[in-house]
DNA sequence: TTGACATATCGAAAAACTTCGATTAGTATT
DNA sequence: AATACTAATCGAAGTTTTTCGATATGTCAA
């Protein structure tokens, strides 16, 4: 069995939630294959703020990517998104233990 | 049984975790109760950035404060810190349901 | 109430971030 | 190959954030 160890750093993960544009962004992308154009269209943003924000969300493991044709689809990584969480939660919490238990769409 | 509605602004949440000096200053509070000046000294940063941070920390609800004597004595909210991380990964998730279980210390 | 200590607030400088127009780089179609 | 379409990169402007010296506020002790 392989392990992955998966090294998340918890100030770059904070920093790519922290902006609203981002969070909208990550709203759409949830669940579901999104282009760059069809978040440009359902927010008020323009194409490159909108690329820009992509790719720290992406930086920061936040959204996969993968491209069709011409676009390029985005979806949001949830794994990694309660990976992060747990991350976060766990950081603060030296001495007695933090658990969590998620489910996420597999 | 009485419920308690917690809203949680998750930018506000997130902008509040998303700097390493307030990080550090966390894992100060975790757990203990840690006065300005302890944080002061521990990190290398002068006295107003560290209340500058506390403030906005204490904003976010993430730290708790009371006052001894002439210092105020400052500590992680990880009740709120965990509720944070919850309320993070649940707005990404609209379809399906995420469920955290978590442990903090009472 | 004066002095010493601890913290908060103010104001300014520097750094980081957000945003977008213009341009470039890919991809598909004809 | 030329065109059209999609997304990424560049560069600059505006905004926000971080940081700290100076100062104010609050608390205790003598």
């Amino acid at each position: 069995m392989k392990t992955v160890t998966i090294v998340l750093d918890t100030v770059e993960f904070a920093k790519a939630l922290a902006d609203e544009t981002r969070q909208k962004i990550m709203a759409l992308c949830c669940c579901e294959l999104v282009s760059v154009n069809d978040i440009v269209e359902k927010l008020d943003v323009a194409q490159p703020t909108v690329s820009h924000h992509l790719k720290i969300l992406k930086n920061a493991g936040l959204v996969k990517s993968e491209r069709r044709g011409k676009q390029v689809l985005y979806t949001l990584d949830q794994q990694r998104l309660a990976q992060g969480c747990c991350q976060v939660a766990e950081d603060f919490a030296p001495s007695q233990p933090v658990k969590m238990v998620i489910q996420v769409p597999e």
